[in-house]
DNA sequence: GTCTATATACCGATAGAC
DNA sequence: GTCTATCGGTATATAGAC
């Protein structure tokens, strides 16, 4: 359960890590086959055990990988960004451009929630924990700035930001269900950064503090 | 995969989908053992199979039991309740209390989305369909008396407000691992109730047109 | 209706040859 | 490093006695 970066990984384990990706994020872990990873990876499964370990092993570096990006994008974006309301913006942009850049990981992050996190390894923690911090801080920032309303919880907002992208990003299946049972409701053709963009100015117009401006 | 009112079911299978419910929120469908769910029910594994069918029948009759409850539920909400505000936030509360009398609702619910709803039965579809279509018409009203912004989409205000309770509900245990790790952020000790609360309020003060009353 | 015993299949992991 | 063959364990589901 070593910290993983990307760049030390051969080729192999990097073909063998994004097939688990995939496979896991359409079955989950208990549902996933290291079979089928393999078959999909296009190796034999000796060679996998060989080179990425047993299942367990494979899932924790792939979300390793993950939250190592995550948090690298995240604290670029909001870095020169002055104002709270624009770095809450900018964060849930980075977080949504991970999910469309790695489309398995809100499904994986989904079913592990889901999972009461259970099975999140260590370092994962430690990412989820760092992604909050960002959050927070931004929040308390824009309260002490007056840019948002004081009574704010900041573990609420984040919950709501990082919600508002997994969510509809695994809730897209559905709809598609939905459309096909002829059951979808009206004006329901939204892609998810249409999504995302809508919640997100719910959101941000529910705790902006306004007194002067309408 | 009939209809299967709760009325029409016998001790025995009742006791067994109550069991089947824990097993299938705490380790999903690919993780739960038919065994398990036997002995937690206290029934022989033969039995199981003679009074409810196989795995994927036992799955296909606890959902069918959420989506008739829920509906139950909101209808009787949201009924008598005149100004849309209102109807919006009651309709969320009886989603969270649904959640809360059934713990395991949510979890199975967000492990669904996370599969893609692939296994989701038709008649929890038509039932996920009636819900989605009581929030728009809660919102079209809402829009129409000059309550809610004109520009709020009815799909994304149902996937926050639904979100927003299914979503914490299943964070609680993630949060609580953060909690012993000692990585939570401050002022995160707070319960379901109020993380729904303060959601809800930022939802729907996000949604609310206003230009009178500051 | 109830239970024991078992068929059948699958899956994770590795031994061992090359 | 690579592959085949297979072990050992476990899962779903049912046959068949009572």
């Amino acid at each position: 359960m070593d910290n993983v970066p990307s760049n030390s990984l051969s080729p192999q384990a990097r073909k063998i890590l994004a097939a688990a990706e995939e496979i896991f994020a359409a079955q989950g872990f208990a549902g996933a086959r290291v079979d089928e990873i393999a078959r999909r990876a296009g190796v034999n499964k000796a060679m996998l055990y060989y080179h990425v370990g047993d299942k367990a092993a494979i899932y924790g570096q792939v979300l390793a990988l993950y939250f190592d990006e995550l948090s690298r994008e995240v604290e670029e974006a909001i870095a020169d960004v002055p104002d709270p309301a624009g770095r809450l913006t900018r964060l849930q942009e980075a977080f949504a451009s991970v999910a469309t850049t790695h489309p398995s990981f809100p499904h994986i992050m989904l079913r592990e929630i889901a999972g009461g996190a259970a099975s999140l390894p260590d370092a994962a923690l430690e990412g989820v924990a760092r992604l909050v911090g960002m959050t927070a801080r931004v929040i308390e920032e824009g309260r002490s700035q007056g840019a948002f309303r004081r009574d704010v919880n900041p573990l609420v907002t984040h919950i709501l930001v990082v919600g508002s992208v997994i969510f509809p990003a695994n809730g897209l299946r559905l709809l598609e269900r939905l459309r096909d049972a002829g059951l979808a409701p009206p004006n329901a053709d939204l892609t998810l950064n249409e999504i995302v963009d809508a919640a997100s100015d719910i959101i941000l117009n529910g705790i902006i503090l306004r007194g002067e401006t309408s």
